[in-house]
DNA sequence: TCTTCTAACTTGTCGGTACATGTCCTCCCT
DNA sequence: AGGGAGGACATGTACCGACAAGTTAGAAGA
C-alpha cells in the first residue's frame, strides 16, 4: 500500500488525463479534496506538490490551481532508445553496424563508466537510419558485463534495438546524464552521413546507470542539426518548493 | 522579509558552498536544525525539500542527509538568466544591445505568445558576451506588459540582466519550455558573432509562461557551438526531456 | 451606471503532535 | 569471534490549528 498523497495525486493525475479536469479548467481547492478523501490540508498540498513537480498544473497564492496544457511526453525507454523513439513518431527505425571492438578504453571511458584499472569497453559504432535516411552516427562504450551481452545480440544478426534486446536480458536503464552541444561534422561523419565535412551536428554524449547508479554505456551521438531537437520543460513555483525534477543546466564543454 | 524556511535554506546553501558540510559529508538533523533556528521541524524540512530540489543534497529514510558532490546543476533561474550562468562559472558576462523595437508581431510569435489580434510586441536582439568573447545572439519577443518594463530598464543603461530586473519589479517566471536544436549560422548570426557564415551553431528556443500560464517571452538564442552545452538528468521515475524529429516540431515553423 | 470596498475564499507559511519505518551501532548471547 | 536482538536516531507520513496574503465577486455607495 503506497502512501495517501501518492494515491491522491494518482487519482488527480488520471482526472487530468481522462478530462475530468481538462487543461485550462481550475483543480478542486485544498480543503474541499481534504474534505472528500478524508485527509488532512497538509496530505493534499503533497499529492499537489507531486503534480506540480511533474509541470501538470500551476499553482497561484489566492486561486485555485490551475491545470496546464499538456506537453509532449516521452517515457525513459523511448528517449533512450533510437528504434522505440522513431517507432512513436512513426518513422521506420533502421541501422547499420560498423564496428564492434572490444578494446582497451580511452581516459574518457575509463573515467565515466567507472572502470577498474584494466577492466576493457566494448565499443559499438553505428549509423541509424529514419525511413531509410541516415541521421545519427552512435559510438558506444559498454562496460564489460553487459558488452558481453551485445556480442551475443550483434551477432545473432538483427541489430534492430540493441536496448530492447538488453532489456529482455533483464539489464535496466534506469538514469541518464544527457550533454548537448553543436559540432561541425567530422570526415567520419560526413561520410557516414552523407553530407559535407563541417555541416552542423547535434552531439549528444549520454551517460546511462542503472538502479544502483552503476555505469553501463557511455555515448557519442550525432545527429543531422535538422534532423533532432531536443525538449526540456521545467517549473519553478512561486512558493520555490516546486521546480521540475529534471536539472537543465548550461554548461561549457571542457 | 523573505519567509523563514527560505532563509534557512539559503544557510543551509552557504554552508555547503563555503565547506562547512562538503560534498559527501552529512548534514545535520532535522531536528537539530529546528532547534538551532528555533524553527519547527516542518519548516527545516520544508528549507531541505528547496536544496534537494536543487540536486544539492539527498535523503534517504532513516539516515541524515547527504551533501553531493558538486555536478555544475543549476537552478532554473540560473538556467534562465545569461549573466547568472556566466558568474556561477567563474566567467563575466557581458551585453551589448543590438535594437530594441515594438513591433507587430510575427504569426509565429502571435502563436507562441498567445496575443490577441493587434497586440504588439517589444523584440530585443542582444549580442551576449562571455569574458569579452561573443558566445550568443538573443533574439527575444516579451509580451506588451513586459516589453514595457523593458523599455525603462534598457534606457536606464545598464543592461547587465534583464531577468533579474524583471523579477525585482515583481515579474514572475514559473514555467518553461527549451528546444535544443543546430542550425548553421545565418549572415547576421555570423556577422555579430564574427564567425563564418554555416558554422554550427546551438539553438534554444524558449518560451516562458508565469504561473498563470500567461506567455511572458518567445526566445530564440543562437549559441557558438563550440561555447557551451547543456545537460539534462532524467531517470525512470521522472522525465520531461523529449527527443522530436524536426519534421515534427515544424508543425510550429520557426 | 460606474466605482470602490468589503467579505469570502484560496493558497502560503509556521507551529505543533504522533506514529511508521529504515539505518546503524552496541551489547549480549552463543 | 560471530551473529542476532534491541534501541537510539533519522526521515517519511499524516494529522491538526492558526494566521498571512493574494484573488475575486458582489454589495454598497457615489
Amino acid at each position: 500500500m503506497s502512501s495517501l498523497y501518492r494515491q491522491l495525486s494518482d487519482e488527480l493525475r488520471t482526472g487530468i488525463a481522462d478530462g475530468t479536469y481538462p487543461p485550462g479548467s481550475r483543480l478542486p481547492s485544498e480543503s474541499e479534496l481534504a474534505e472528500r478523501y478524508g485527509a488532512s490540508r497538509g496530505t493534499v498540498r503533497q499529492a499537489f506538490t507531486v503534480l506540480a513537480a511533474d509541470g501538470l498544473i500551476s499553482s497561484r497564492k489566492g486561486t485555485r490551481r490551475l491545470v496546464l496544457q499538456p506537453t509532449l511526453v516521452q517515457s525513459f525507454s523511448q528517449l533512450h532508445s533510437f528504434s522505440q523513439w522513431a517507432a512513436s513518431i512513426g518513422e521506420t527505425p533502421g541501422g547499420r553496424m560498423v564496428a564492434l571492438v572490444r578494446r582497451e578504453p580511452t581516459e574518457l571511458e575509463a573515467g565515466k563508466l567507472e572502470l577498474d584499472p584494466g577492466e576493457r569497453v566494448y565499443h559499438l559504432t553505428r549509423l541509424r537510419l529514419l525511413s531509410g535516411r541516415p541521421v545519427m552516427v552512435e559510438r558506444t562504450a559498454y562496460v564489460e558485463r553487459i558488452g558481453a551481452l551485445i556480442g551475443g545480440i550483434v551477432i545473432d544478426g538483427d541489430d534492430e534495438s540493441i536496448t530492447i534486446r538488453l532489456e529482455e536480458l533483464g539489464v535496466v536503464f534506469a538514469h541518464a546524464e544527457h550533454t548537448v552541444s553543436a559540432i561541425p561534422a567530422e570526415a567520419d561523419d560526413a561520410h557516414l552521413l552523407g553530407v559535407r565535412p563541417r555541416t552542423p551536428l547535434l552531439r549528444e554524449l549520454r551517460r546511462t546507470t542503472d538502479p544502483a547508479n552503476r555505469p553501463l554505456e557511455w555515448s557519442d551521438d550525432r545527429y543531422l542539426g535538422d534532423a533532432v531537437a531536443f525538449t526540456v520543460h521545467n517549473s519553478v513555483q512561486a512558493n520555490t518548493l516546486v521546480r521540475s525534477s529534471a536539472t537543465v543546466t548550461k554548461e561549457t564543454p571542457a
